[in-house]
DNA sequence: AGTTTGACTGGAG
DNA sequence: CCTCCAGCCAAAC
């Protein structure tokens, strides 16, 4: 028995992604959320590298606050240095091993 | 058509 | 806290 869905199929991949780009237009400002709570919103839980692909690969995600999006343990996009400082001016709290304070700035989707 | 690559995650050491 | 590894899966080679 499956414990995964199947592969997606083209069309699914489409509304993966525009379900994906909706949710991180809502992350509040202020307010972090993970590739994995997104994969799981979208409705592919499995798909967390998929999230991260997406933001890191579609043009229209510049427009998105997408930076606002960091792995489960708070930690930043590798060679993405500035995400920090963009977080940072939303007054997002880093403790000391350089990982986002989640338990501060973590955001549930609604 | 087979292999490698990640803006991931969970677990081990 | 760190690094390393297995599982993950669409995309790029």
């Amino acid at each position: 028995m499956k414990d995964y869905p199947d592969k997606m199929t083209p069309e699914q991949v489409r509304a993966f992604r525009d379900d994906v780009l909706n949710i991180v237009g809502q992350i509040p400002y202020g307010r972090v959320t993970t590739y994995g709570t997104i994969a799981l919103l979208a409705g592919w839980p499995s798909h967390s590298r998929m999230v991260g692909r997406t933001l890191r690969y579609t043009p229209s995600a510049e427009h998105l606050p997408c930076h606002r999006v960091v792995n489960k343990e708070g930690r930043t996009a590798p060679g993405w240095g500035g995400q920090r400082l963009l977080l940072e001016e939303e007054g997002v709290h880093f403790k000391p091993n350089g990982h986002v304070d989640m338990s501060r700035h973590f955001w549930e989707p609604l």
